[in-house]
DNA sequence: GCTACTTTGTGCATCGGTTCACAAAGGGAT
DNA sequence: ATCCCTTTGTGAACCGATGCACAAAGTAGC
């Protein structure tokens, strides 16, 4: 049998959860359109995975298909949304308050699923006080007083980048560990803390990269595809 | 012996690729700070990789270090860029100029390097003709034109969801084979067409997988950390 | 109940990527 | 010119993820 207890073994790979969200959310449009089950082939496609990827995805989080029928979709979302622990609600606190801060601060798909704004924060005089998305932004030298008052249990990091690493050392030490990073800086932290980190400016230069593939490799050898 | 010609295995893994950015700007960091020379360990530890992963994917490239001295840094920023394809500019295109469109627009870290934001385009009538990070917002009905008539061969998609897969579906019909798509659906596309993903929701998701992990664990095998 | 059909869940081979650990290659000192 | 020290570049073992292909498990019809 397996390592310890049963079935679900707690250890489900990083390569799976990073695609669960995009199951959840191509579920919640079947959910929306009234389908009530679906196979793992049509999920796949609406995910844009291997369908074989998505059945060993899903058996990680245990048995929840019919053979013969396929997946319940209301039963399946519910299992992942557990799963990824959007049955409860994240405090969300977003630190710079600039275009990106702003962006997200407005940007609806935070709120939609389990992630709630409670607060922002910036330095700079000229927009604290400021009413955003309906919330006040707040002074920097409240961070520790917000996020505590709050309960805000993930940082968003879109500070300048100079300020990115000041910033997370003092969210840490009043107790977060899950920061979204989008300065572009390569923050560090303790084991125990998470970060993610989302650079515009290396996805571009990826794209530049297979670009230039495409349009100057001519001269090289032809394996183009 | 390897495959075909010789050294330069014109064929970099995906992972080096997605790599590279990231030791270019510690790279240009260091060039800044007049660091004229640079050991694997010192520059991995800058750009928060393990030394011989940096090794590795540096002997994709090509041999430009010196054993017993470490890599030139000048000498290595002008590589990587070539092999990234950031010697020559890339027009963008944003499409869609809501929250997020806006700022990317006025993102520093585009223009930085090798990238120049060509043209603005959006649906609403209420944008068109606004001036925004010194560019004039152009009709969707003119996205065509557009792109032709800028030269834009990297699409940058900040549009809401219901609208991703029609301006795609146009940008590919006038050449265009790179996307950065923010929308949060999954794009339909010719092989021979890349597209990147960035989904701001699909971050906080895994980031709320592992604090729950972290927190309501307890009950669970104390691997905790 | 039995047969035919569908679709899941998974064992297994494979592949790409990571890491270790060391030989090869260079610099500098004497 | 020889020796020692440093650091690169890489062979090889390892590890996780992918995808095939099929047995197991269910439904439906008769």
């Amino acid at each position: 049998m397996k390592s310890a207890s049963q079935s679900r073994d707690r250890g489900i790979p990083e390569a799976t959860v990073a695609r669960l969200p995009l199951y959840l959310r191509a579920l919640h449009g079947m959910a929306e359109r009234g389908v009530a089950t679906v196979s793992s082939e049509d999920l796949a496609v609406a995910a844009g995975v291997n369908s074989a990827k998505l059945r060993k995805d899903l058996s990680h989080l245990g048995s929840y298909g019919t053979r013969g029928v396929g997946y319940e979709v209301e039963y399946l979302v519910y299992q992942i949304s557990r799963e990824l622990g959007l049955t409860q609600d994240w405090a969300v606190a977003i630190v710079g308050v600039g275009n990106l801060g702003r962006a997200l601060a407005n940007y609806g798909g935070f709120v939609s699923r389990g992630f709630r704004v409670a607060a922002l924060v910036d330095a700079d005089p000229e927009v604290v006080g400021d009413t955003i998305a309906g919330l006040n932004v707040e002074h920097i030298d409240e961070l520790e007083a917000v996020i505590k008052r709050r309960g805000v249990s993930i940082v968003v990091l879109a500070t300048p980048a100079a300020a990115a690493q000041e910033v997370c050392d003092r969210v840490i030490s009043v107790g977060v560990t899950s920061i979204l990073n989008f300065a572009p800086v390569v923050l560090s932290v303790p084991d125990s803390v998470d970060v993610r980190k989302v650079d515009l400016s290396i996805e571009l230069q990826i794209l530049a990269f297979h670009e230039q593939r495409k349009a100057g490799g001519p001269l090289m050898a032809v394996d183009g595809q």
